[in-house]
Formats: structure tokens, C-alpha cells, sequence
RNA sequence: GGGCGAUUAGCUCAGCUGGUCAGAGCGCCACGUUUACACCGUGGAUGUCGGGGGUUCGAACCCCUCAUCGCCCACCA
């Protein structure tokens, strides 16, 4: 559009029959040759619009909730390009971590061994050629590097499924642009990342006991807990005093952990215990002597009131022992089972049987063992009674968590540190959170954190951290002075790459080192993805044109962990807020309201209503639903969009069609080429001008606020006005003919009706370009041949059809619009065709009405059909009352502007039916 | 237990700072092959806005309270 708001036009040869098949295969290919999405950078930071797509995880299912989402994201890039930026949109794929290591075991039948050297002739046993599940004491051992290959190698199998939806659905990324979550680039953002924070002090390790998974055998953070429903039993067990006197009966889940008891812990201020407090007592079975303490963590109303601490059952237990300074007795090994050697703390020789009896086993069966002893002894008051409750457990684990106590790398993150937590809760403040209330889950987790991000695993598959240690003289390892890499030799494997001023030969040697065989937490490397997408410290000049980024889209669901640590490690690293927005989509309901996911097996494959209904029907149920709100999947939805792709390439069909044979008011062509605004002449067409200003107005606010529903609501409420009544009223002068009627417009008067609707269905393709891209895309080409893709033209601009309206008042669409429906209504209730002309009719408004049906009084009766006389007046207050429309004094002014539209007949004559057409 | 959101027509959902606020589409009923569209058009019917209180001249909207549903966090003796 030019500055004046004239607009350029080139037809090309219009079909016959139009439809939406065939546009996405069609267009797809146009964008991919034309490069129409591809970063330009050139320009500097404010001309940028950079987004920070979330990596789908490759291994995972694709769903409809993918298409929703990506399709919100869609439509701000689609959007803001128009609106010329240059928008940095790259993909990335989460081929990083858990989901994968799993799957390449299986396809490949291999595992990681941090103990081998790269081989570049590896061959994996299998290539998923057999259905066969490999069991894990077949699988090949082979090196990390080995095994990030054969990943890359699946992912690529596993992405280009994603890359053909994301493509198919019209996606506007930029393939140049894409990444991979264990790829080169993201292992050295994640491990400078890492050694930066070490080299402030952000990053420490610390031996302690934490939250374990005993399947996956490795230490799980606080961000991947999951609260679950476990069943259990309380254990009444009787302790014996030291001196005697009788027994102390505590209340318990977990009596294999009996041999662990430390201490029993009441509450200071518990009457029952106070006398207790300081002494001892033996635990049952075992004759462990322990002391009864207070503290003030344990509930009176708890179980017994006195609680048995064990080393360790819960996280209450580790506070008890901290704070007590307790001593670790520990029985449970990290694969969940009893350590099989006695430990030298049981005495007793019946102790030291029962032990006997229950080591190497697992809890669950240890727990058998032991009560089936207490049952023999005496010392179980009564039976164990089942019991159900919370327990945490790893979100991919099917255990219950333990405590272990091991040595792990920690990263500050607020849990510890108050002053940093209040930072973090500033930079949450300072994000623009779409919709706002999900800031709210933001606030909650960060104030009810309670360690530091544990970000090393013990996995084999992921970012290894880039560290050796030193191994003393006496074959110690020294884990206080971990050795880096410099930076630029990043990224490492540690157990394969050698630290600077050593041989290969000292690995594992006295006076030597030794590799850190840990890898990080998958949420140390996503929580860097502002940092790998725009070539964080790369000096290429990216960084300076795209950071800090302008939207990060993303689930719910993760912003306790994307969100939040993605904010942690900008905060930490460029001391910034990654990005300005965040748009969190909601969940994708089924018809039953039922959360989508894959264990419901509710999952609805995405391929299959795309194929049904088109990639824009699918965008627009898609679209129809705001950020942050749940959705349901509707097909009924996706019907009505594919209705709005073809009435859209309808009536510009239409529109462009008219005056194609009259060389002289040909659409858009006229003698300069252009849909000239100073052609808009006539009050109604200015009106519908008017109209098309205030919405466009109305959709830019709504979609700079990220509110793409209410402006697609806006936009498409609008576009079945235009056809509905706009199209109609103004059919027969377009035409410039007059059939029914005496007069023949004036050539200005066509131009006028051939100019608005040439403007419109413009504005329309536009407007509609982020939501439907196809059928637009098609639209466009019909009008713009050679000019370009729709997706890089200008968004309209209201200021234009604002001033082609000049002074024009927008009600004169509306009431021209509610005259033309009330002669309609007097046919329809006739129950005679649309085309039966009315020979006399009288038309009442109100006075505004009166005025603005008069200003397109002949369009109005040529599309009514109105041959005859028709009169013009003002309803009455009777005409009012008998619209049920109540004029109460006191509500005067509202209730009369309810009846501003309101327009009715009386005494309407209708002729003679045209001639019907025999049903055959 | 703490927090967030939702509850409007049979269905899916809009409804902004309290006054165009009882709305849209689907479905339903009736009519109509009208030179863009039968993958259609035109017209119509449909609601104690979850319940109960309160504030106000006026409440779907603000306040209190209860209920139901969903989610997040905490709850492991």
C-alpha cells in the first residue's frame, strides 16, 4: 500500500471453481523456492522480531496439542513480519536427554559406556530393522560421542516427521535456522554456560543427601518432582526405653528403614514426650540405642506425635539430621535395594540375623521381611493399616523417590539464596506474561523453591560437564579443584578429551585425572536456548541483532522449568531478562473435556484433520482459542474455517470478476493500474471504508496485546458483514447495470462500488494472511501477480481507509445493511424467492437511520428488489414498544440507541413469484 | 491446606473501564437453486448468565459466601 492507500493491482486469469485442495502442496513449494521466511539480517536489533521456539522432543508423539500451539506462534511471527520486521524464527529439536537415550537403546540396541573411546567405525547391532525389544544385558556398549551419532542419526528419522506437519500446517520458520539440543553448538553453549557460572561462584558441588530415582539411578532436581498418590501402611512399632521403664510406640510407612533409625524427634512443647527428651531408647528388633529429641518440624498431631528418624526416609528426616547433627546411618544403595553387607552399628546378634534376612533385597520386599519379624517378636502393635498417600516421584519414574546421599553439581538459582531469589522475582515482574495470571505460577514457584537447581544426572546420554579432577598421589580423586578446558576447545567430552598439560596415559593414573563422568540436567542446556539459537558469544553479529530476544511461546506446564531456568541463566550470564513475552498456550481438551495425552490414549494425530479439513481450517480452530485457555477439539470448529478459506477465495473471486469483459472498469485495473482511493465517492462506500478502519484498528490492538482470537473474531465478524451486506447492497452498481430499475449507475458510481470492493478484499487477504496462509496466499496472487508473497506485504493500515472514508459515517453500512435485511424478512416470511420484486414498501427508522438508508437508498432497493414505490419514515414510539424494545424514562438514552439499527416494514406489496422452475 | 483459572443457549465459545449487556457460530425449524459461493443463501426459535447474599439509579461484570470442574504448589512420621 502507498502512502496515499492506493494499492496496486495485477489480475491474472481467475478459475472457474474455487477450492482449497491443492493450495497448502502449492504454496508450500512457493515459500520454500521464494525463501519468503528466511532471516534477513541486515537490519539492526529494533527492526528484529526474534522468537524462541520451543524444540519439540523428537522422540516424542506428535498430537493436535503441537498444532495449536506452534500455530499461535505462527501467527505473531506471521503478523509482525507483516508489519516489517525482520523476524528470526528459527526451530529447534529436543533430541537431548532421558526420552532419547531410551529410544536410541532400543532402536540400536547400544548403550553408553563414559569408559570407551570413540570409534569411528562403530556399527550399532541393530537398526530397528528388528520389533524385537533388545534386553538391556544384550546391548553393545559403546562411547558417548559414538552414541550422540547414532541419536543424530535417529532424531533426523524422528525430526523430519515434525519439519512435515510444522511445513504442512505453514509454519513460517526458517529452516536455515534450526538446532539441535545435544548438537555441537548447544553442547558448547551449555558447557561455556556452565564453566562461566563456576568461574562466579554460581556453580558448586556439594556431597549430600538428595531426591534419587532408583530406576534411572540418578539425583532428580526439584522442578522434575511429581506429587502421586502411593499406598502404604502405618506401622505401629514399639521402642524400648534404656532404662526399662517401657516402650515408646511410634507410627511408620517405611519399618525397613528401622535399621537406619537414628533418633526418635517430638515436638518441644508435646507434654507426652517432654520427660523423654534426652534420654534413649532401643529400637526394636534391631537394639539400636538412639535418643529421643525435640524439634520443633515434628507435628503432634502427626501419626503418635513422635516420629523415628532414619537416614534417610523423607526430607523431613534430612532436616531433623542437619539440624540435629545426627549421625548417617545408611542402608539403601542407589539401585533401591538393601546394602547387603551388615553395617557395624547392629549389634546385637539377632539383629545382625534379621539384617542378614532382609539385605540385597528391595524396600518393598526388605519391607516383608521386617514385619513378618516384628510380627514374631511382639514389637508391632497390632496390624498394618493401609493408608494412601502423597509421595514424590521422578515425572518419568514409576518408583517413589529415596535419599541418597551423593556428590552433585549445583547451580544457584534463588533456593537458597534470598537475594538472588528477589532478582529473579524482579526479572518474573519485569516479563510481560500472556495471559497475565500465569505470572502467578511464576511467583509460586520461585518463592517455594527449597534447594539450588541440581543440574548433574547420572546418565550417560546428555551435555557432559566439562571437567576433570585431579588424582592425588594416593590414587584419591580430588574433587575440590575440578580442571577446565579453556573455552575455546568447547564442547568437550571429558572422558575422551585429555585437560590441558596431561597425556591420555594419566587418565585414571596417580598423579593424574580423572573424568567428571556426570552429564547435566537436559533443563542446563534448554535453559540456554536464547544463547544457542542467537550464537551467544560467536562474534558473528547475530547475537547484537536478535538478543535479548522478543517472545519466548511455551506450555504451561514447563514454566517452573523452561521458563524459569531459562530466566536464571540470562539473568546469571547477560544479567538481562531473555525476553520481553512470554505466550503460554493452554491444554487441548477432548470432546469429553478430558486432558489429551498419550497414556489416556485420547491423542488425536494431527495428520488426520489437516487431510479432512485443510491446514487453514485446522489453524483457525487453533486460532479461535486464546493464550492460556484450554481448548476443545472441535472439528466443528475446523468446519467453519475451512467455510471462511472458501468464502474468502469466493468473494474475491467475485469482487475481481466483476467488469472483467468492460475494458474501461476493470478491478483493479484502472488506467494507472491501481485501486484509486479518491474512486470511493459514494456515502456507503465510504461508510463500509469507515468500518474496515475501526476493525483494523481493533486487530492490530488485539494482536499487539497477543490476542490473536479476538482479533480473528474482529476481522472475520467483519468479512461476513461485507459479504453479507456490503457485497449485496452493492452487486448491481458494481455491475453497472440495472436490470430491475430505471437507473443506470453513473460511471462514478461503478468505480466507486469496484474501487471499495477491490480495497476490501485486499484489506481481507491481508488481515486474514497470519490465520489462513493458503487461501490468502492464493487470493493474493489473483490480485498482486508478481508482486510477492501476501505473508511480506504490509499489514493494512487504518490511518488510509480512515481518511478514504473522510467523514463518513460508519451506521450508514449498518442501516443500510438492517434495510436490506427487513425487505429480505418480508420475502422470507412470504416464503417466496429472494428474487420476487416488492412493488411498494415503507421503509421506518429511526431518525439517524432514516438519514443513512437514505444515503444508499438505490443500492438498497436494487438488492431488495423494489420496483415500485418505496417510503421512507421514522418509527413511532408504538413501532418501538411493539419491537420489544422498552422505553423507560430513566433508561432513555441506551434503549434508543438499541433501537439505532432497528429497521421495519409495513405495507409491503410483493409481485408476482418469478416463474419457479418445475422440480425434476 | 495455599494459589490460579473456569462455570453464559442443546454444543463450542465471545462479552473491554458496571449502562448497545443477553451475543456469535454450530445444531435445530421454515423458506429459497439469487449471474461469488449448495463446501450455499435468507429468515426464525432458543438462556433465572452455577446457587445465595451485598454494593449501586442500574450487576453476567464489583464485593462476600457456597458449590462444581480443571491446573499449580505444599502435604511422605
Amino acid at each position: 500500500m502507498t502512502t496515499d492507500g492506493s494499492i496496486t493491482a495485477n489480475l491474472t486469469p481467475l478459475p472457474d471453481k474455487v477450492g482449497v485442495e491443492g493450495l497448502e502442496d502449492k504454496w508450500t513449494k512457493d515459500w520454500e523456492k521464494n525463501q519468503t521466511f528466511a532471516f534477513q539480517g541486515d537490519r539492526d536489533r529494533k527492526a528484529v522480531y526474534s522468537i524462541d521456539t520451543p524444540p519439540p522432543t523428537v522422540s516424542g508423539h506428535l498430537h493436535v496439542g503441537h498444532v495449536f500451539s506452534y500455530t499461535h506462534t505462527d501467527i505473531i511471527a506471521r503478523y509482525k513480519r507483516m508489519r516489517g520486521y525482520d523476524v528470526f524464527y528459527p526451530m529447534g529439536w529436543d533430541d537431548n536427554g532421558l526420552p532419547t537415550e531410551r529410544r536410541v537403546q532400543n532402536y540400536y540396541g547400544v548403550r553408553v559406556d563414559t569408559s570407551l573411546k570413540y570409534d569411528p567405525g562403530f556399527k550399532p547391532p541393530f537398526e530397528g530393522t528388528s520389533s524385537k525389544r533388545i534386553d538391556a544385558r544384550d546391548q553393545v556398549p559403546c562411547s558417548r560421542q559414538n552414541f550422540i551419532e547414532l541419536c543424530g542419526k535417529l532424531s533426523a528419522q524422528d525430526e523430519q516427521q515434525f519439519k512435515d506437519l510444522w511445513i504442512r500446517l505453514g509454519l513460517s520458520v526458517d529452516w536455515k535456522n534450526s538446532y539441535h539440543t545435544i548438537g555441537e553448538r548447544a553442547r558448547r553453549v551449555a558447557q561455556k554456560g556452565f564453566l562461566r557460572n563456576l568461574a562466579r561462584g554460581e556453580a558448586y558441588q556439594k556431597e549430600a543427601p538428595g531426591l534419587w530415582d532408583v530406576t534411572f539411578q540418578t539425583a532428580v532436581a526439584q522442578a522434575e518432582l511429581e506429587s502421586r498418590e502411593y499406598p502404604g501402611s502405618y506401622h505401629k512399632l514399639a521402642f524400648h526405653k534404656s532404662d526399662g521403664s517401657g516402650d515408646v510406640c511410634i507410627e511408620t510407612t517405611r519399618p525397613e528403614l528401622l535399621p537406619a533409625c537414628v533418633a526418635l524427634i517430638a515436638n518441644p512443647d508435646d507434654g507426652r514426650y517432654k520427660d523423654l527428651f534426652g534420654t534413649t531408647v532401643l529400637s526394636p528388633l534391631f537394639g539400636v540405642e538412639v535418643p529421643v529429641l525435640a524439634h520443633p518440624a515434628a507435628e503432634m498431631d502427626k501419626g503418635a506425635g513422635i516420629a523415628m528418624c532414619c537416614t534417610f526416609g523423607d526430607v523431613t528426616d534430612v532436616s531433623w539430621w542437619r539440624d540435629l547433627h545426627l549421625p548417617t546411618r545408611a542402608i539403601l544403595l542407589r539401585n533401591g535395594r538393601i546394602n547387603p553387607e551388615t553395617p557395624d552399628w547392629i549389634a546385637t546378634a539377632h539383629g545382625r540375623e534379621v539384617y542378614a534376612a532382609m539385605s540385597g533385597k528391595t524396600t518393598f520386599s526388605a519391607r516383608k521381611v521386617l514385619v513378618e519379624a516384628l510380627r514374631e517378636s511382639g514389637e508391632m502393635i497390632g496390624e498394618p493399616q493401609p493408608t494412601t498417600r502423597m509421595t514424590n516421584f521422578y515425572e518419568k519414574g514409576d518408583k517413589p523417590l529415596e535419599i541418597i546421599t551423593s556428590r552433585q553439581w549445583y547451580l544457584r538459582n534463588g533456593g537458597t539464596d534470598m537475594d538472588l531469589r528477589r532478582q529473579l522475582l524482579d526479572r518474573g515482574a519485569e516479563l510481560r506474561f500472556h495471559p497475565d495470571f500465569m505470572r502467578a505460577r511464576y511467583g509460586n514457584w520461585v518463592n517455594g523453591l527449597n534447594t539450588d537447581w541440581l543440574v548433574s544426572r547420572q546418565r550417560f546420554f546428555g551435555v557432559p560437564f566439562p571437567l576433570w579432577y585431579p588424582v592425588k598421589t594416593d590414587g584419591v580423586v580430588d574433587y575440590d579443584h575440578p580442571i577446565t578446558p579453556s573455552e575455546d576447545r568447547l564442547p568437550i567430552d571429558p572422558t575422551t578429551d585429555v585437560p590441558e598439560g596431561f597425556t591420555e596415559e594419566q587418565r585414571d593414573q596417580p598423579n593424574g585425572f580423572t573424568a567428571e563422568k556426570d552429564i547435566m540436567d537436559t533443563w542446563a542446556t534448554s535453559s540456554m536456548t536464547p544463547q544457542i539459537v542467537t550464537h551467544w558469544d560467536e562474534g558473528d553479529g547475530l547475537f547484537e541483532k536478535t538478543y535479548p530476544m522478543d517472545l519466548r511461546p511455551q506450555g504451561q506446564d514447563i514454566i517452573r522449568t523452561w521458563l524459569f531456568s531459562t530466566i536464571v541463566r540470562s539473568h546469571l550470564e547477560n544479567h538481562v531478562l531473555p525476553w520481553k513475552d512470554a505466550a503460554l498456550s493452554g491444554w487441548i481438551l477432548d470432546p469429553d473435556h478430558k486432558k489429551m495425552s498419550k497414556s489416556k490414549g485420547n491423542v488425536v494425530v494431527p495428520k488426520e484433520p489437516i487431510d479432512k479439513f485443510g491446514a487453514d481450517a485446522v489453524r483457525y480452530w487453533a486460532a479461535c482459542a486464546r493464550l492460556g485457555v484450554d481448548a476443545t477439539y472441535d472439528t466443528g470448529q475446523m468446519k467453519i474455517g475451512r467455510r471462511l478459506a472458501i468464502k474468502l477465495l469466493n468473494a474475491t473471486k467475485f469482487a475481481l470478476g466483476i467488469g472483467r469483459e468492460d475494458e474501461n472498469h476493470h478491478v483493479g485495473q484502472s488506467a494507472q493500474g491501481v485501486w484509486n482511493p479518491a474512486d470511493v465517492t459514494e456515502p456507503l462506500d465510504k461508510a463500509a471504508m469507515a468500518k474496515l478502519a475501526s476493525v483494523v484498528r481493533r486487530a492490530t490492538t488485539a494482536l499487539d496485546e497477543f490476542d490473536h482470537a479476538k482479533a480473528l473474531n474482529l476481522i472475520e465478524t467483519f468479512f461476513w458483514e461485507f459479504c453479507d451486506d456490503y457485497i449485496e447492497l452493492v452487486k448491481n452498481r458494481a455491475y453497472g447495470t440495472a436490470d430491475d430499475h430505471d437507473d443506470v449507475p453513473s460511471e462514478a458510481a461503478v468505480a466507486s462500488a469496484r474501487t471499495t470492493l477491490g480495497l476490501g478484499l485486499d484489506a481481507f487477504a491481508r488481515l486474514f494472511a497470519p490465520y489462513l496462509p493458503f487461501a490468502t496466499e492464493e487470493i493474493w496472487h489473483w490480485m498482486h501477480a508478481g508482486e510477492g508473497s501476501v505473508h511480506r506485504a504490509a499489514w493494512p493500515d487504518a490511518d488510509a481507509y480512515e481518511s478514504i472514508a473522510a467523514d463518513a459515517s460508519v451506521s450508514i453500512l449498518d442501516n443500510a445493511g438492517a434495510a436490506l435485511a427487513a425487505l429480505r424478512k418480508v420475502k422470507s416470511e412470504a416464503r417466496v424467492s429472494m428474487k420476487t420484486p416488492i412493488l411498494s414498501v415503507t421503509l421506518k427508522a429511526m431518525p439517524q437511520g432514516v438519514r443513512d438508508i437514505e444515503a444508499a437508498f438505490g443500492d438498497v432497493l436494487q438488492a431488495g428488489k423494489v420496483t415500485g414505490e418505496a417510503r421512507l419514515a421514522e418509527l413511532g414510539d408504538e413501532d418501538i414498544a411493539a419491537a420489544g424494545i422498552e422505553a423507560d424514562a430513566t433508561q432513555t438514552a441506551y434503549d434508543k440507541a438499541a433501537a439505532d439499527h432497528l429497521v421495519l416494514t409495513s405495507d409491503a406489496e410483493l409481485g408476482e413469484p418469478l416463474a419457479k422452475k418445475k422440480k425434476n
